[in-house]
RNA sequence: GCGCUCGUAGCUCAGCUGGAUAGAGCACUGGUUUGCGGUACCAGCGGUCACAUGUUCGAAUCAUGUCGGGCGCACCA
């Protein structure tokens, strides 16, 4: 809808121009305050400039009128325009913001280490991961989800060892020593006892085979965090190892040429000359590779794949690495723009006012999959998608377990379940109600009409600037209008029942619509629960 | 100390590529159709947009500085 609006203004005034949404509606669908801009070159008042912009507006298909108010260009939709809309968005309902988006995107995101179930953090960013995927994907890019699976280095070797002294103590009854850094959590007890079935008890004793241990734990703790994800709608299609990679180190190290060098028998990568606050160590002493090795690898990996277009998601306590990878990203030759780094920031819990407890066996974490048993998928997608990525979060669990207007997500859920239930309650057809003209609504109809298929235009807008927050604001305010609306105007039996009844199905698809690209489904019908 | 980031209503947060009177939800207070699901709706209360200076016709938005919070500053991942 706006594409239009903008197409035409943009052949008209031969530039680019900036549309805006009236503060008020009653000043028009879409607003420009392009006189301001022209008062300058044009050595007039944005007044005068305003109302000879408007005068030079002819006839058209799009607008009904064209208004100068104190500057601004105000411009109304006419009837006619979005009554063709929406009839069209109905015919379509599957392509309804949709768009041909071309580009292959890679999108990289969660990749927690394969040493134990995610955390509330890595669910963060788990959701707005896969949120951005499905915006991206409805406006036609080509995006491959990718998981980065580290399943190399110390923290395969620290889940051997925590194996075995979860297993130890708690199966063989010993007494163990502990380190100074292990992991805990219940999950590792359930792995020995499958250790031992299909190892024998030697597996937890011998030191030597912690390694053996740990490679065999690893695919089990994927399982677990593949289900947990699956269990929010979260779905990877590729899935990189950080061991299967590391054959390639020798040619990738002679790729970046000058990029490294070599210091008190160590390799260093010269990032600070491309930004970053110092150089860096990418091969010890012993020869063993740090973790940017692995990182180094892999972005090389990626950009041999020949995307158009790079996305990370990192946690917001990695954002001091952006730059070493960017740096070898450009020492391999490649352009650095082409990666973008996302962040997505801690998140604290509180459950009726006080802070979450967490439990022992969990390991002092509070687990995705318990959050996802206490409120729910739907509820943790929509939470996390409603808040900037990358501005720590606390949310009170206790508020998205209510069924009434303070739920965000049950009052959207209410207003698409009110739309159904009124069209299954009518006696007319799916085919009459959408032959219905919708001109000739009331100013509230037409407001509600027009925010209905604002749908597109939020759908872009949230993907470019990656902000997803800007779906669920949009679908809760539309929501709200849906409610107002309804409490205000008798539907079924009025005259009009069949333009309303059409205007609700319209509301409702954008509502379906934009709840799908959360990863939530629309309900049908509401469903009292007992807590 | 250095880097990044945030500071908007009592609370949780929008708004930030500069634009019309700064918004929403929660909380609190008071109301609502003898009608389609009241699981809803309406109204009220509440702000020096952390502070200062600058740029501009115009600043919550941009720049610089100050103060305050978070994160990072590994040959750990």
């Amino acid at each position: 809808m706006k594409q239009r609006v903008s197409a035409l203004l943009r052949e008209k005034f031969g530039r680019e121009v900036v549309l805006e949404k009236p503060k008020d509606r009653s000043f028009g669908h879409f607003a420009t305050p392009i006189a301001f801009s022209l008062s300058k070159e044009l050595r007039k008042s944005p007044m005068i400039i305003a109302e000879e912009l408007a005068a030079s507006f002819d006839e058209n298909e799009i607008f009904t009128s064209v208004e100068p108010v104190k500057g601004y260009l105000n411009f109304r939709l006419s009837e006619n325009f979005l009554s063709e809309y929406s009839t069209w968005a109905l015919q379509n309902s599957s392509d309804f913001g949709k768009q041909e988006k071309s580009e292959r995107i890679l999108l990289e995101f969660v990749s927690a280490n394969p040493t134990g179930p995610l955390h509330i953090g890595h669910a963060r960013g788990a959701v707005y991961g896969d949120t951005l995927l499905r915006l991206g994907r409805h406006l036609g890019y080509d995006i491959t989800a990718e998981y980065y699976v580290n399943d190399a280095g110390n923290q395969i070797d620290l889940l051997g060892l925590s194996i075995q002294l979860e297993g130890r103590r708690n199966i063989l009854h010993e007494d163990v020593v502990y380190p100074e850094s292990y992991y805990r959590g219940e999950y590792l007890e359930t792995l020995a006892r499958e250790a031992v079935e299909k190892f024998g008890n030697e597996i937890l004793r011998d030191v030597s085979r912690q390694k053996e241990l740990a490679l065999w734990a690893k695919d089990s703790v994927m399982d677990i965090i593949v289900k947990d994800l699956g269990d929010t709608n979260i779905f990877f299609d590729t899935f990189v190892n950080e061991s299967s990679l590391y054959d390639d180190w020798q040619r990738v190290l002679a790729k970046m040429g000058e990029g490294v060098y070599e210091k008190e028998g160590k390799i260093w990568i010269a990032s600070e000359s491309k930004g970053d606050e110092k150089d860096r160590v990418v091969v010890r002493e012993d020869h063993r590779p740090t973790y940017l090795a692995g990182d180094i690898v892999y972005h090389n990996q990626k950009f041999e794949r020949g995307y158009d277009y790079y996305i990370n998601i990192w946690g917001a306590d990695h954002h001091g690495y952006i730059p070493r990878v960017k740096a070898a990203v450009e020492f391999l030759g490649y352009d650095s723009s082409k990666l973008e780094v996302l962040l997505s920031q801690m998140v604290s819990l509180l459950k009726d006012g006080e802070p979450y407890k967490m439990s022992k066996r969990a390991g002092n974490v509070i687990l995705m999959s318990d959050i996802v048993q206490e409120i729910g998928s739907d509820a943790l997608r929509f939470i996390f998608a409603s808040k900037k990525s990358d501005t720590a979060l606390e949310f009170d669990l206790a508020e998205f377990k209510k069924q009434d207007s303070s739920n965000p997500i049950f009052y959207i859920q209410y207003a698409h379940a009110r739309i159904k239930t009124i069209l299954a309650k009518s006696d007319m057809s799916q085919e009459e109600i959408l032959r219905a003209s919708l001109k000739g609504l009331n100013e509230n109809a037409d407001a509600l009409l027009f925010d209905a298929l604002l749908l597109p235009e939020i759908i872009e807008d949230a993907f470019s600037s990656r902000q997803v927050q800007k779906l669920s604001d949009y679908l809760k305010a539309l929501a709200g209008s849906l409610h107002k609306f309804y409490y205000d105007c008798r539907i079924l039996g009025s005259e009009d029942e069949a333009k309303l009844l059409k205007l609700f199905m319209v509301v409702a698809l954008s509502l379906k619509t934009g709840l799908s690209l959360m990863g939530i489904e629309a309900k049908e019908r509401m469903v009292k629960t007992e807590d």
